[in-house]
DNA sequence: TTGTATGCGTTATCAA
DNA sequence: TTGATAACGCATACAA
């Protein structure tokens, strides 16, 4: 005698099962199961034990449909493959995890389009709050499908920025990138060295905040002009061009746009017969794990990606709470001084240990 | 003359609302949106009009309320931050892009709790599929909260793996990881090694398969017998404890559980005096980005990490349709060979040119 | 402390 | 080709 144990269609089970199994009403089975204050503690226990019995989970779309809320937060964001990227994403939903939140991410890759639809999609499924990290759509447009209580702009990209408009009073988070490239030239100077170059990544928003700063950087610190260089947008892109660039007219030392450039940089430099920090000094910007690894260990910015992740969701948590939006912040950086920025003329120490330099930057 | 443009409290456009401005029912509208071919080419024009006019943008919990699909799927990872986690997700989510779903990400630590307060999240969200990557959990114990057509394992890492557990016929995606482990010691063997040890990394599924394959492929290529160290399971942890162990009893080949913990070990073995690839040889696994960029560049196993990602959404995207789960693969791996594995006992050379070997295992 | 009734915004079923 | 109407599963205002 054997039982096929197809299973039955399980039709799922909702609250009106749970109810009649705990007989009660739906009302107060739904009371019961949110710690509603106002039902008897025995009857509260029936109502979950009925629901546990069955394996009652809530329909999270009837739920937000009905309440109004959905507990769900949208975060959009370049690239998922990206260190810094990445970090910002992990603080972002290790923080809404906490709070309840769901986080639907999307990625955008500097495209308005994409970075359109993801708005749509957030729209659709009505997020509670929104974090757009360096996005390149104008904040002016996103608000116009958005309101302002909803949107956090994260290291916000759109071009605009570049010339000079003022990032949103609420909503923004942004890194003190200047003070972290003046903190670096002063770092750079302050071991010896005179002719610097800038390579930039494809003269986005960031990028070009970052050359300006350095320039201004420069040229107050009395040193030589600085040359700007570009490698072009992509990520761990090669180059090549820029080093040739650089090796015809050989700076003692190059800012790069991040980490990511620059450690490619100095992989492309050795084809030039240019050895770091031998013959050039290379710095980067972001701090991701790798630059610390590398050898040589990197001279960097450190960018607290994943505070600016933690914080944004914060953010848009108390802004759903409260109905307005905090005041846009602007986060500190710090130097982390590695084995690429040597003392000028320095007798080639195989190994300068590393040592992290203060906090600098902030307006807090 | 100054009229305060307050916004006035906006209600939300709903469908009537469009159906009203078009002059049709809301039955209507709704068909026309979704290009219903039974609606005239002159309403559904008017419809659209109207939709646009008004800025509408269709409530995606009313939606899958009652049309029972939700067009979710979930993301479960471990850690957002790490090079192959972020590979995997943007490979998921760019795959679910394009085939119109949005994703849930969710990071679970390796902690069975955590994982499960995540499944529970994407259950209340009806979500369509999940992806649950390198997960603790063991698939049955899954299986009892979600249909098996639901599901996508990816490297899963459930204890009983360990215990040689067979993954499920279905919904598992793994990569060959074994057949990359002896491709590596091949390699090694070939370019005259004979003393290897293997580092592992808290002894998690993965980990002990990776282990079982070394001690396998060394003792049927007639090495020395393997020496087996761990270094704890934290990412970039510093894995100083077994760095010492090394420098007491000196292998002449170091095969690391992943890169990371092989770059870190790199880094550690230098405070101890030894020098990779001169004193020891060194190998990861994973082929993260920063393994090529490493200085000297890491020999690896390549994972198609991204792959891998766009496999498990094309898996569930094609459950939702078809109602069953396409069966497990196994992804294949690729040997990288670096500068940290060189030939023994050739005269150091400063840069040995990188190369690639062939693709090396899969069953496909 | 609990129950009744209604509606959230959409799609599907049935008629017309 | 279109329209009326009934769910979908839940939470809340109101009543008891």
């Amino acid at each position: 005698l054997v039982t096929t144990s197809r299973r039955p269609p399980k039709r799922r089970v909702v609250l009106a099962d749970v109810a009649r199994l705990a007989g009660t009403s739906e009302a107060t089975a739904s009371r019961a199961l949110k710690d509603d204050p106002r039902i008897a503690e025995a009857t509260r226990a029936t109502v979950r034990a009925a629901a546990t019995r069955l394996g009652y989970v809530p329909n999270a779309a009837a739920r937000s449909l009905r309440a109004k809320r959905t507990h769900i937060l949208g975060l959009l964001l370049d690239d998922l493959a990206d260190p810094t990227h990445g970090e910002v994403a992990a603080g972002f939903e290790s923080v809404a995890a906490e709070e309840g939140y769901a986080v639907f991410i999307m990625t955008g890759f500097h495209d308005a389009n994409r970075e359109q639809r993801a708005l749509r999609t957030f729209v659709e499924h009505r997020a509670d709050g929104i974090c757009l990290a360096s996005c390149v759509s104008d904040p002016s447009a996103v608000h116009r499908h958005l309101a302002a209580e909803r949107v956090v702009f994260v290291q916000p990209d759109y071009p605009r920025l570049a010339d000079g408009a003022e990032p949103p009073a609420r909503g923004a988070l942004r890194s003190d990138d200047p003070h972290g490239i003046k903190a670096l030239v002063a770092h750079l100077v302050d071991q010896g060295y005179r002719r610097m170059a800038y390579v930039g990544a494809g003269a986005t928003a960031s990028d070009l905040l970052r050359r300006a700063a350095a320039v201004e950087a420069t040229r107050e610190s009395g040193a030589d002009p600085l040359r700007v260089h570009d490698a072009g947008r992509s990520g761990w892109c090669d180059p090549s061009v820029v080093a040739r660039e650089l090796a015809d007219d050989r700076p003692d030392a190059v800012i790069c746009y991040d980490d990511k450039l620059a450690l490619a940089l100095i992989d492309a430099l050795r084809d030039f017969g240019l050895s770091v920090p031998a013959d050039v000094a290379v710095a980067g910007f972001d701090g991701i794990p790798l630059a610390r690894r590398a050898q040589p260990r990197l001279t960097t910015i450190a960018v607290p990606s994943a505070e600016i992740g933690r914080r944004a969701a914060e953010m848009l948590v108390a802004a759903a709470r409260d109905g307005s939006m905090p005041a846009s912040e602007t986060l500190p950086v710090s130097l982390v001084v590695g084995e690429t920025t040597p003392r000028r003329r320095a007798i080639p120490i195989r190994r300068v240990a590393p040592s992290v330099a203060g906090a600098v930057g902030g307006h807090g």
